[in-house]
DNA sequence: TCCGGTCCGTCAGCGACTGCCAGTCTTTTG
DNA sequence: CAAAAGACTGGCAGTCGCTGACGGACCGGA
């Protein structure tokens, strides 16, 4: 028989992930990251070893898993731009999807502190930069598309690529900083600031690569 | 007894590094990153697992070495350029070191390769990106002190992080393009239009945090 | 000669992660 | 209603990266 399209079986399993994912990160903020083990988790849910990881891939993964769909919604918010729109413009609008994220003040709270103990380890930095790497070339195939279908000429992929590093490293600059320094109220003054800093000269960004 | 200074005994060390970086990046490009064990490369080499972690912190290690030796000559090619020079022309100028690096065919061929391996896996990638990541901290701080003995308003650092990042996002598009698409000839003009594109509107940057 | 330091190999162990097998519980089917 | 099929789980053993502790070999100087 096949699936009956994600119905109970689906919806127990998400259960159980934010069952596992909240324990965890309790014990995180608590111990620290590499100081839990696995083990630790397991018995404070109450399962088997075995069985966490037939939910979760890693331990990482319990805390970027958010950020998987993160980058989902951000292809989606991009690809609802207008198309006219430069793509600087298409993406900070994009970002406000994480400053939704920092809207209520238990959130931002809750935001700061993953973030705190994201950075607090390096094996975690390293997933969390890997996976924010992985969202720009998503995000670069969606704004390439998007110009190669408009009226000007063949955009530039690697130039595309730069940029939407860019922006990510005024996203990147503004959350780490309110991680660091505490004060997340003005985290959209931060983003703002940066991204109207770095903003492109050349925003069309054309130019095909002399080949 | 006090070490006389990085003698004999360094220049050794360095010999044996090099010895196994060579041996371990040959297994690398043969069989894969993964799928080589700690145990083959000692092996090959001819020495204990336990001796080549005394020379290695880590399996990453082994390549991403030299990455920790590029982000010091970067910080010390960045301060050597004059302070009134703007920032974004600075970190250009210091890249220089990257482009030298990819003047020799035989050289610019061992770093593509180096490089695909490192985008190959995952694992890797992350620790890659997460040396990046400390480099440009690095340089944020190297180019924070040089802005505030200037004469200018005091320097905001989020968004001089966020440039330095930016400048990073075009050297790493850059790479990645002549790793992938191969024909590393033009590595220079792939950087150059990058950072001409993206150079940031207003190159003064000042603007101190509104406190 | 003895002594200090340095280098190395071996062993034991931890923690993340995986494959395999067996048991249970539920659902479907004859 | 009983049997088969499937999903979920725990336990066990094993791999791999990595670390601490111990003991032996070499080598310079006193």
């Amino acid at each position: 028989m096949m699936t009956t399209g994600g119905g109970l079986r689906e919806a127990s399993r998400r259960a159980v992930r934010s069952c596992i994912a909240e324990t965890a990160e309790a014990l995180f903020i608590a111990r620290g990251f590499e100081e839990t083990t696995v083990d630790e988790i397991a018995a404070a849910v109450g399962m088997s070893q075995r069985s966490f990881f037939r939910y979760f891939a890693s331990k990482d993964d319990v805390i970027l898993d958010n950020l998987s769909r993160f980058g989902a919604d951000l292809a989606a918010a991009v690809g609802a731009r207008p198309a006219e729109e430069p793509e600087w413009d298409s993406l900070h609008r994009a970002f406000g999807l994480v400053v939704e994220r920092f809207a209520d003040r238990e959130r931002r709270e809750h935001e700061a502190a993953v973030q705190r103990i994201i950075e607090g380890s390096p094996r975690l930095l390293a997933a969390y930069l890997q996976r924010l790497d992985r969202i720009q070339q998503h995000l670069t195939e969606e704004l390439m598309g998007r110009a190669a279908a408009g009226p000007g000429p063949a955009p530039d992929r690697m130039v595309m690529r730069a940029m939407v590093g860019s922006a990510f490293a005024c996203l990147h600059a503004a959350v780490s900083h309110i991680a660091a320094d505490g004060d997340p109220e003005r985290f959209e003054q931060h983003l703002e600031r940066a991204m109207a800093a770095l903003r492109p000269a050349g925003i069309g960004l054309a130019s095909s690569e002399p080949s």
